[in-house]
DNA sequence: TCGAAAGTTTGCGCTAGGACAATGTGACGG
DNA sequence: CCGTCACATTGTCCTAGCGCAAACTTTCGA
């Protein structure tokens, strides 16, 4: 196996602070894996054995309820860490990681967490704020979850896609991975049959565009609109 | 003022590690506090100066919509520190804080956390095990609002309010701080109408029983069958 | 090239639970 | 002791959105 290339991690916040030869050493210790779509990194409740940087691609962070249905906690883009149980105190994996996209991660054993971040400047803190973003975010869903119609938290949920992992393209913004409606009803609490009933509906109007596992949107602004909880004055 | 006494913080997690000399160091920079009951601890947004450890009471972490609507993302009981955002990089507290009860708290300003995680062992240990359990809480808590029905959810959250901050009483368990029906369906995503209703069901059927402001559960057993999903079969 | 599987759309009926409204009741300050 | 306020209960109505069901379409493997 060829070695990995340092430009891959420097400009990356975790790294950013390194040098050449501390960047070097990491990556002697990572092991590079790829994953198809819809391939599982890990599996919620499993040892925590590894902790891992996504270098390409997107992943879902799911959890399942005792039932078997699916909630979709987050997603992670290129470049974060995850699976970083060892930050939070934990000796397993809280949820399940699944590919959304074909994907590359590094992965490192969980014990050089604390090497890691006792050794590299900067690495802590940048894991740490990872965390603390992600707080942040699963907090705004409780309280979208807690006050909104399903229609908002549906284009809640799609302007966040396009925001965090949308691709722009002349006709305006697409999901940059393939997603089903079943995906936005697990990542909204709802069920497919409503979200196909809402995508449908935005697409009469122009707002979005769809094909199967594709979604773009046309018109955010309008999507925006949609998001907020209706004016009733 | 006197001076706080040692044992106050001997045993908790955070400090359970430490001497003598340096749990006097750490109290000797603390300036303990008093919050009557609906007081305000922090505001969202505020510039997170302070952190805190709650030494008695009960404190609500809630967040606001633009509509003025109040959200409770969990409850905080004795022991445990709160308004660490520092921990996780943020400037400024992601949510409000207020006591449930009349509580006291002791605090220190937000410069010493790393102070405190750099030089006593255990101390950064222990706060992030601390944020990877809210984390969790969280997480349960969006997939109960994605997968469950509001009787459910209002059953889960009594349950997690009798074991986490429940006082045992010959009679039941009763929740061990002034709460409204109001309150419950702002842990729930309900409205005080319904509430109210269940509450009024579940009395009739014994397994509950509330007077203004109280809660006791009689029956834990009967309210954990209701916080399971139906079983349909 | 064809069939099956996966994803999507749409119609219809029903109900959980929200909105609105009115009344009841315990607590507390003057 | 009384008035007021905060909290609680309960009834009635109504609709968002789920469950169920059927049909359609795209993709992909044999």
């Amino acid at each position: 196996m060829r070695k990995l290339d340092e430009s891959l991690l420097t400009h990356l916040p975790p790294f950013s602070e390194l040098g050449r030869e501390q960047i070097r050493e990491i990556l002697d210790r990572a092991t590079p894996q790829r994953y198809d779509t819809g391939d599982t990194v890990f599996h919620e409740g499993e040892e925590a054995g590894r902790f891992f940087l996504l270098l390409d691609g997107y992943v879902r962070v799911v959890r399942m309820t005792a039932e078997g249905e699916h909630v979709t906690v987050l997603h992670i883009a290129a470049g974060q860490l995850f699976g970083i149980a060892a930050a939070l105190g934990n000796e397993r994996y809280p949820a399940s990681a699944v590919a959304a996209s074909d994907t590359i991660a590094l992965g490192w054993p969980m014990r050089l967490w604390h090497d890691f971040t006792a050794t590299y400047p900067g690495f802590a803190a940048s894991g740490y704020k990872t965390v603390g973003n992600r707080m942040e975010e699963i907090h705004k869903r409780v309280v979208e979850m807690a006050t909104q119609q399903v229609e908002q938290r549906v284009a809640n949920a799609l302007l966040r896609l396009i925001t965090q992992m949308g691709r722009r393209t002349d006709a305006g913004i697409e999901v940059d991975f393939p997603i089903t409606r079943q995906d936005l009803s697990e990542m909204t609490g709802t069920t497919l049959h409503t979200v196909s009933r809402l995508l449908s509906a935005w697409e009469k109007r122009g707002i979005v565009e769809s094909k199967r596992k594709h979604i773009m949107v046309r018109e955010p602004h309008q999507l925006v609109m949609l998001a907020e909880p209706a004016v009733s004055s």
